[in-house]
DNA sequence: TCCACGACTTAGGACGCTTGAT
DNA sequence: ATCAAGCGTCCTAAGTCGTGGA
């Protein structure tokens, strides 16, 4: 929440008649069990405060709270105090154990990191001597040999991220290339020439022009706001003076991008596949560095490029100028004694660093809301793979503490403090639900919430115990979740809504997530709300896949792992939005199957007119030619030939397109119209089928042959109309995330090796790299 | 002591390419 | 062979969380 709105709606709140009655109704509302000693610390708290404290108040409770009960907060911390350590100590030994495990499980093998890192950075710089970077065949072959299997044998405590880091910098976007003459910001109906500064801001929007952004009034705001700074700071526009955004004409600045990408799209396969192979050549040597003298991938290597900050949601800045990063931005972050990648021709770096607590390659600080940007290492490094381990791990740690959390908050839901009231609701909404912790954003920020921030107005209550969540998660996601809660999660719901609390306010008062997770730590060191996320989708999964039956072909299994997954995706609020063309595809789906059965019931009616006694012996699968009514056929034979029309004026229109490419004759009217008497002629045939009931046999039709067309319809139906039901249940759900980010690999890995599944259905290429390290330590039994 | 900020993970959309239906 | 649908990858925004410096 903002500080302004809070400080506003807070200040409403003195005014005189509101307090009174507010103290009142809190005094005499006494239909829940609310200890009296929680009613009387909050009353006190309300009608204590003078105005100006008022303000502050939200942010100064937590303090209140601690200093005003110190015996409360002694005791719990002092019986806290013993479990803790004990805990600690457990926990240590079985991260340990498990390490050593999978260690033992392979043989080790390995020479010093830091041996070898010395030894590398002396070749690497023999190498750059000579001018021969290009690693031999030999030396690569090696390379992979010594390829990082740090699951078997790395040492994965310290904060140090690394003994040496030896790369070659980043690339930069391409120079800005400005536009041809004739093509121009059209201002007040006159084209104006523009400062080429100002003029790649202008293409910027431009080549935005039908995307939903440039529709958006604050995306348009911001856009021209810094637009107008630039072509100021660039001398100003000599044609015009340009102060309107609603006489700014940009689509011939549009029509040129959008030619530009017509041909960019158009060039043939092979030179496209040229021009990739070239940029790849180019682009070689910056997707790897080497990290302790072995070789790793780099992530994002090049810098982002100039544009226009496309935030989500109502981001307030959305449309702001992102600036070029220049190298003189740029900190370059690798071993003292490694070469120093040159900047570009006359530039230079803003700083060398040599920091080996970090994992980042190089940073910049961009200029939207000032925050770092970091070049960092590929998914598949070791270290993301090391902190990957270790974040399942801590996650499955938690098993072991999750039913004494769990105990312990369904107690403190009546505990007599606010606070430990609060931190029960909050834990209960985190593990239950799987809200994000929550914490506080700033009004330059689009307003979104977690858990800790979320305000009065997300939360409806329907008594009993029947709770609507509605609020705007990370990415502006909506959550809208209707559920029954815990009778005393509601009650205290209903506790923390009571007035003077009205919209605008935080529910949870108390609390924000370096409280709540600090709390966490007193169940499990290193707890925080993350990883209860991270439990439960991968506990969810756990017991999905335990459902699956070993059975069936490998599709079929396919189909019900992702099934597994949409469940956690749906726990953890996974979306995506639905495309725009889904609509019309369930539409034009469904009226495939229509068609499919039609020809089901022709093919029926067919039968029954080779061999009439049919219908005695089975009427049942008969039935549906009486289902299918005059118009409803009618309907689906008009739309079946519309159908045919317009496949065959579309393939005659192509047939004429490459002929005309070729430098050939094109076909004549008359050609279609030829094309076309097979519609009229089946038409007819459709007008008197439609009339007399009964559709005309071919000469060669058999019995036979027509059970077997229904069969082959019948499995076409089915199949489609699964495909029809999963289309509709996967419309907006995304699964990619939860596979990637917090379902435990060697959960897949185990599926796919229990159930026989290849592990290529479930693991994209680069998931499969990302997850080397599950591939390789875990079998058929292995369990979250 | 605290909170702004640095460093890291998690997230959905854009876009190009593959694939599977016809 | 064709072509759209959907998949995979890239891109970078938007979270979480711990801590260093005023």
């Amino acid at each position: 929440m903002s500080n302004l709105d809070d400080s506003k709606s807070l200040a409403d709140l003195v005014s005189q008649n509101k307090k009174s009655k507010v103290r009142k109704v809190i005094l005499s509302d006494s239909d829940d069990d609310l200890p009296l000693a929680m009613i009387n610390t909050q009353a006190s708290e309300t009608s204590l405060s003078s105005e100006d404290e008022k303000a502050k108040q939200v942010k100064k409770r937590t303090k209140k709270e601690s200093g005003g009960l110190p015996n409360k907060k002694a005791k719990t911390a002092v019986s806290k105090t013993e479990p803790k350590t004990k805990v600690k100590k457990e926990t240590t030994k079985t991260a340990v154990k498990a390490v050593k495990a999978i260690k033992a499980t392979k043989a080790t093998k390995a020479t010093k990191p830091t041996v070898k890192a010395a030894k590398h950075i002396q070749k690497i710089k023999d190498e750059s001597k000579e001018q021969t970077a290009e690693p031999k065949d030999t030396s690569e072959e090696k390379e992979e040999e010594e390829e990082n299997r740090w699951w078997e044998d790395e040492d994965m405590n310290g904060e140090i991220k690394w003994d040496s880091l030896v790369h070659n910098g980043v690339i930069f976007p391409p120079p800005y290339e400005p536009l041809p003459s004739n093509v121009k910001l059209i201002y007040d109906g006159k084209p104006v020439t523009l400062p080429i500064e100002a003029e790649e801001v202008a293409g910027f929007f431009g080549a935005m022009l039908e995307t939903d952004h440039a529709k958006n009034p604050v995306f348009q705001k911001n856009f021209f706001h810094d637009f107008l700074k630039v072509l100021e700071e660039a001398g100003g526009c000599k044609d015009a003076d340009i102060k309107d955004f609603d006489l700014c004409d940009f689509s011939d600045m549009y029509a040129y991008f959008e030619k530009k990408r017509e041909e960019k799209k158009s060039i043939s396969p092979a030179e496209k596949k040229l021009i990739k192979k070239e940029k790849d050549e180019a682009e070689e040597k910056f997707k790897t560095c080497y990290l302790n003298g072995r070789k790793e991938p780099v992530g994002n290597f090049r810098i982002e490029p100039p544009g226009l900050f496309r935030g989500r949601g109502a981001h307030p800045k959305t449309g702001k100028l992102k600036k070029r990063v220049m190298p003189e931005e740029i900190v370059l972050n690798l071993s003292a004694d490694a070469p120093v990648p040159p900047p570009p021709e006359g530039r230079n770096w803003a700083e060398v660093r040599h920091d080996n607590k970090v994992a980042w390659l190089a940073m910049w600080r961009e200029n939207i809301s000032n925050s770092v940007k970091y070049v960092r290492f590929g998914n598949s490094s070791s270290l993301k793979g090391i902190s990957d381990f270790k974040k399942f791990e801590k996650a499955r740690e938690l098993k072991n503490h999750v039913a004494a959390i769990r105990a312990d908050y369904n107690k403190k839901l009546k505990s007599e403090l606010m606070l430990e009231r609060q931190m029960a609701v909050a834990t209960y909404l985190i593990d239950v639900f799987a809200l994000r912790a929550g914490g506080e954003k700033s009004d330059e920020e689009a307003d979104t919430v977690g858990c800790c921030s979320l305000r009065f107005e997300h939360v409806f209550l329907k008594p009993p115990n029947v709770v609507v969540f509605d609020f705007l998660g990370k990415d502006s996601i909506r959550f809208y979740q209707e559920v029954e809660v815990d009778k005393q999660v509601f009650k205290n719901l209903k506790i923390f809504k009571k007035p003077p609390k009205q919209p605008g306010h935080d529910l949870f008062d108390r609390l924000d997530p370096s409280i709540l997770n600090k709390h966490f730590q007193n169940y499990m060191p290193g707890l925080t709300a993350k990883v209860f996320r991270t439990y439960n989708a991968s506990k969810t999964m756990q017991d999905q896949l335990d459902l699956i039956p070993n059975e069936g072909t490998v599709n079929e299994k396919v189909v019900r792992f992702n099934a597994a997954n949409r469940e956690v995706a749906i726990l953890c609020n996974h979306q995506r939005t639905v495309s725009k063309n889904h609509e019309t595809g369930v539409a034009k789906m469904n009226d495939k199957i229509k068609e499919m059965i039609w020809q089901r019931i022709r093919a029926k009616k067919m039968l029954l007119k080779l061999d009439a006694k049919l219908k005695k012996k089975d009427p049942a699968y008969f039935q549906e030619i009486d289902d299918l009514s005059k118009e409803d056929e009618g309907a689906l034979q008009k739309q079946f030939l519309e159908r045919e029309t317009e496949r065959i004026t579309k393939k005659f229109a192509k047939d004429n397109e490459k002929l005309k490419l070729e430098n050939e004759a094109v076909l004549p009217e008359s050609e279609l119209k030829e094309r076309l008497e097979k519609v009229k002629e089946l038409q007819k045939e459709f007008s008197k089928e439609l009339s007399s009931g009964k559709p005309e046999v071919k000469a060669n039709m058999t019995v036979e042959k027509l059970q077997a067309l229904i069969e082959k319809l019948n499995v076409r139906i089915t199949n489609a109309t699964l495909q029809l039901k999963d289309k509709e249940d996967n419309s907006s759900v995304a699964l990619g995330t939860s596979k990637m980010n917090y379902i435990d690999p060697r959960l897949t890995v185990m599926f796919s090796k229990k159930y026989d599944v290849p592990i290529e259905k479930l693991f994209t290429k680069t998931l499969r790299e990302k997850f080397k390290w599950a591939i390789e330590s875990a079998d058929a039994n292995w369990r979250f």
